[in-house]
Formats: structure tokens, sequence, C-alpha cells
DNA sequence: GAGTTTGAAACT
DNA sequence: CAGTTTCAAACTC
């Protein structure tokens, strides 16, 4: 009695979460999505973020903003949201790696995603969670399994494979790696590595791997592992040498060193001689005592998971982004005890604010393609003069880093306005199309993608804008009437253009700024390292952590000083990446131009 | 490439 | 919920 995969019985009745499932895990989604080259966020995103990368995640049925909150997120995350994303691409929340879902990459260092990896199931018909491509929440595509069901020919036991996946748990499909409640950072320790402040959800159960292999999900996303794991012997805590000295070797890119320091810090060849409080002792691990004096006792692992609220706001959502992005050495204030903490070079750029605005700024440019597109009426001049004058005020406030409350409110407003639209004619549209929404040409009006960067958006927005008034219900009869059926198709595909454009370019300006940040702080970087270096015999253990603080505040003011102020950076990107002027031609011409210099 | 180890998922 | 089995990836040789 394996795999309840279909077959037999109805679909069962998984009320919430089936019908996420129904939705298109279909070919068609999965085409759609494929062409939308979203691996670039495998590097970005991760893990993590589970709710601030960029999900891509379907829209559900019902309109998020219309449930409980609760509800809403857990009907539009339950999903295996990232039917079409390939391998390389993350996986809803996950630091995806080409590798799987649970297994970020590791070699991904250069965010240059790696081959589609292919699962190699035999007895699960890749319709449960074992596969990884299944857990991926794609279809199964060169891979070398056997009997496989996680293909378009057998959607319907795939189908009721996620029901029953679902049924067992409702979060299979969520990520597993999810942004530390205390705020998504990157820190790394003195040995280089880039670690991301997830938090495995459940945690791992490693007994034999010292969390220090692959086996382990935490080091798989490159995370430490939390007080969520119920490991043994964990190795895999901030401060851990054993940890440490695994990085060291991976910095130089050596696998053949990194396996082997590995090897030798599970076995003790390493150990952590020098600890004379382990943070993880013989046995599992402690739980909160663990964490509570971790403030205070510097020789306490595992620190960086657990930073002062405070420390949220540094870095947004994509924690994802950490993975691959070089980071820049930083004394970090609110670390406390973790001296010299890694942060990435876009900590500071990216703000939460921005992340707003800018699906703010791509939901307005959305739907002004839109309406531009099938040509302007009275209402839709009225309407644009709107969308201009608060996307300049967004800019604006960009520019202020600050966002003035009524402002907010309006954006949000708009942008529900428009998300709803989006879901609007994303329900109107099926109707002539298949039900699964498979015929993009007639039926789909808005691609995955495009719907993602809105479902995102919205999910942000309604978790601070609960209550659509009738604004929204207004724009989204505009929105229905200025796109009415065959026009709906070119309208969407210019608002995918534009947006995917837009949203492009806003990362590749966000790299570049880390690229500056990065050339800054390089050779800095380097001698701070140079200084808080110490023959590792010394300091056992804690060598991060037991950096003299006046280190760290030297090290902090040279490199805050040499960091040009984030809200400029940030300006920068949002000014001239998401200025939508060019996307409302003032001639008329249906097709802005994207490009844009910095 | 075969065999072993490992830990998550599935099952009882 | 705990214990056991199944499974596929990671790892070793």
């Amino acid at each position: 009695m394996e795999e309840g995969d279909g077959g037999d019985g109805p679909p069962k009745n998984v009320s919430l979460d089936s019908s996420a499932a129904a939705l298109p895990l279909d070919g068609t989604g999965k085409k759609l999505a494929r062409q939308l080259d979203f691996t670039g966020f495998a590097g970005v995103s991760g893990t993590v973020a589970s709710s601030q990368h960029l999900q891509l995640q379907l829209q559900p049925r019902a309109h998020p903003q219309l449930l409980p909150q609760g509800l809403a997120q857990q009907t539009m995350a339950v999903m295996p949201v990232l039917p079409q994303v390939p391998h390389s691409a993350v996986r809803v929340g996950k630091p995806e790696s080409p590798k799987s879902r649970s297994r970020p990459n590791f070699e991904m260092k250069d965010s240059t995603p790696k081959k589609q990896k292919q699962c190699n199931c035999k007895h699960s018909r890749c319709l449960k969670l074992y596969c990884e491509c299944f857990a991926s929440g794609i279809y199964c595509e060169g891979c070398n399994c056997v009997n496989c069901f996680n293909n378009v020919e057998n959607d319907e036991a795939r189908r009721e494979a996620v029901d029953a996946t679902l049924e067992r748990n409702p979060n299979a499909f969520r990520p597993k790696i999810a942004s530390s409640p205390h705020g998504t950072r990157n820190s790394r320790d003195e040995t280089g590595e880039v670690l991301l402040l997830g938090k495995h959800n459940k945690g791992c159960h490693c007994k034999r791997s010292g969390c220090l292999k692959k086996y382990c999900e935490c080091f798989q996303a490159n995370i430490l592992c939390s007080e969520n794991c119920k490991c043994l012997d964990c190795k895999n805590f901030e401060g851990s040498e054993e940890r440490q000295a695994l990085f060291h070797g991976d910095q130089n890119n050596n696998i053949a060193y990194t396996q082997q320091a590995a090897n030798a810090a599970i076995t003790g060849a390493i150990g952590s001689s020098g600890y004379s409080s382990p943070p993880v002792s013989k046995k599992r691990k402690g739980q909160e005592h663990f964490f509570g004096p971790t403030v205070k006792d510097p020789s306490v692992g595992r620190l960086g998971q657990f930073q002062p609220p405070n420390n949220v706001s540094q870095v947004p959502a994509p924690s994802s982004s950490s993975p691959s992005v070089p980071g820049a050495w930083v004394g970090s204030a609110a670390v406390g005890p973790s001296n010299f903490a890694y942060r990435s070079l876009l900590a500071d750029i990216i703000q939460p604010q921005h992340l707003k605005e800018l699906c703010s700024v791509l939901v307005l440019v959305s739907g002004q393609a839109a309406k531009t597109h099938s040509g302007p009426d009275q209402k839709n001049l009225m309407d644009k003069k709107r969308i201009e004058d608060q996307t300049e005020t967004v800019l604006a406030s960009s520019t202020q880093q600050q966002l003035p409350s009524q402002m907010e409110t309006d954006i949000e407003k708009t942008v529900a306005d428009d998300c709803l639209s989006a879901n609007q004619t994303d329900k109107v549209g099926p109707d002539d199309s298949s039900s699964d929404g498979a015929d993009v040409s007639r039926g789909r009006p808005m691609s995955p993608g495009t719907l993602a960067l809105m479902c995102d958006e919205q999910d942000a927005m309604f978790m601070t804008a609960p209550s659509p008034s009738g604004l929204m219900a207004q724009a989204c009869t505009i929105s229905l009437q200025s796109a009415p059926g065959q026009g709906m198709t070119a309208a969407h595909a210019e608002q995918e253009t534009i947006v995917l454009t837009k949203f492009r370019d806003f990362l590749n300006r966000v790299i570049t700024m880390g690229e500056i940040n990065e050339t800054k702080h390089s050779s800095l970087a380097r001698s701070v390292l140079e200084t808080q270096k110490d023959p590792v015999s010394n300091n056992v253990g804690s060598t991060s952590t037991k950096t003299p603080q006046h280190q760290v505040a030297a090290s902090n003011g040279v490199v805050k000083a040499a960091v040009p102020p984030m809200a400029t950076s940030m300006n920068i990107i949002t000014s001239t990446t998401l200025i939508p002027n060019n996307i409302i031609p003032e001639n008329g011409e249906s097709k802005p131009k994207i490009e844009k210099e910095i």
C-alpha cells in the first residue's frame, strides 16, 4: 500500500489545499513559467525567505484579501507553487539549487545555475516527497526516474498525490527553510562562508552527520541549525570550529578538502578541543537555554540565527540573495556577540520598503501597460494620472527613505486594485480556456510569472492592508472594462514584458550595486579579515565570537564610511529602474523603452 | 558504478 | 506521538 498516488478514488477533500492543488500544475503552466527564467533567483532566493523572496506563487482561487490572513497565506503557500520553475530555480522559499528542493546549491556561489537536477526515483513514481521534482512542484523532465507519474500525462494521478501529500502535511510544499523570524541577515564567520539566516521550519534530525554534510537539510540550505532542530552532535552552528574548518576549505573551492574537513570535523579530528562549553553537547543539543544566553555568552554558537529584531531591517526578504552574492565584512553593531558578521553587499541596499515599492511600481506599471495597450478612455486617463502621481510619490518617498503612511496606504490600495484586477481577469479568462488554464493563447490572461509578481506583491500588501475598499473594486472594474476579451492577451503580454523587464532591470541594478560595494569592500574586507584572523588554536571554537568589540566598532565605522549611504544606493536603483515614465509614452507608442542606464 | 550511509518521508 | 520502514540522495570505495 505504498504510494497514495492516484488512480484510485476521487480526489480527497482537502478543501483549502486541494483547491490550491487543483491549480494548474499542468504542462502549460510549466511551460509558461519555464519561459520565464527565474533561475537568477536561485542564487537570490533562498530559501528562505519564504515569504520575503519572490515567491512564484500561483494565485489562490479566492482573493486572499478576502480571507482571514492566515487562511489566505495558507491558501497561497500550500500549493506546490513552483510547478513551472526549473530545478535550477528556487523552490518556494528555498534557496533552490539546481540540486533539490531542500538542497540548496553549494556550487552556486557564482550564482550560475548549474544543470537541472534530475531525480532517480524508482519506487515512488515521483509522486511522493521523496522525489525532488515532485517536492519542488515541478514535473519530471529528463529525469532518470522509473515509472514516473510526475508528468503531464499523469496529471490526474499527480494531482491526487498532491492532495494526499497535502492532506498528510498541509505544509508539505511550503518552503522548508524560512527566514528567521528575527529577520534575515547574511552572516558569515571568519572562514568566509556565506551563511543564510534562514531557519529550517521543522528542523533537521541528523544523528550522525554532525549536520555538516548534505544529508542535513540545514547544511544543505546553508543555514545554521536552529532551535527547531533535533539533531545530535550538531556542529552546524556559528562558531563551530568544525564548521569553520569545513568552510575554510570550501573557500578555496576545494571540494575534496571540504569534505575532508567535514569528515575530520565529524570524526573529531579537528574537534572542538578548546570549547569550554561546547555549544552542542554530546547529546541532543540544548534548546532554549542554548539561545537564551547567547547574547551574553559569545562562546555559544548559533548566534547568527537569533539576531535581535532590530536587525531585521537590514536585509529584507531575499535572504535568498545571500548565498551567491559576495559580501562585505562589516562590523555589525546589532549582531551583538557575533563580532564579525557577514553582511550581504546588498544588505543595506535593499530595504523592505524598497521591495514594497518595487512591487508597487511593477504593479502600477503593469496596470498602466494594460490600460495603455487597451486604449485610453477618459477613465483610464484619470486612472493613469493617479498612477503617475503615486509612482512619483513612491520614488520620492524612496529617496527620502520614508514612506509616509498615507501614501503607503494609497499605494497599497492601488496595488490591491491591480492585483485584484489581475485576479479577476484571471478568473474571467478560463471561461474560454481549458479549465486548468492550459491554453495560453486563449484563456491565460497573465503568465504565472506576472501573476507571481503581482500575487507576491499582493501578499505583502494585504498583510498590512487588509481592508479592500471600494476603490479596489472600482479599479477592478476598470481593469475589466479596459481589457476585455481579445485585447487581453496582447495587453497581458505587454504587461508581462514590461513587468518582467523592469524587474530584471531592477535585479541587474541590485547586482551592480552589490558589485560596486564588493569592489569597495574587497580590500577593506581583506585587511579586516587578516586583522581578525588568529591562529586557529586560539580562541577555540569562537574565533568569531571573541573578537574584541572595539574591532567591530572600528570596522563598522570604516565600512560604513566606505559604503555609500544605502538609501542613496537604493534610490539609484529604484529611480533608474522603476520609473515608469517610459512605460507611459507620451505619444501613445505602445512599446516602452525599457533599457535605461544607471 | 556499485555499495553504503544517511535522514526525510511515509507508514504503523 | 514514537517507533519502524521506505525511499532517494549523498557519500564512499
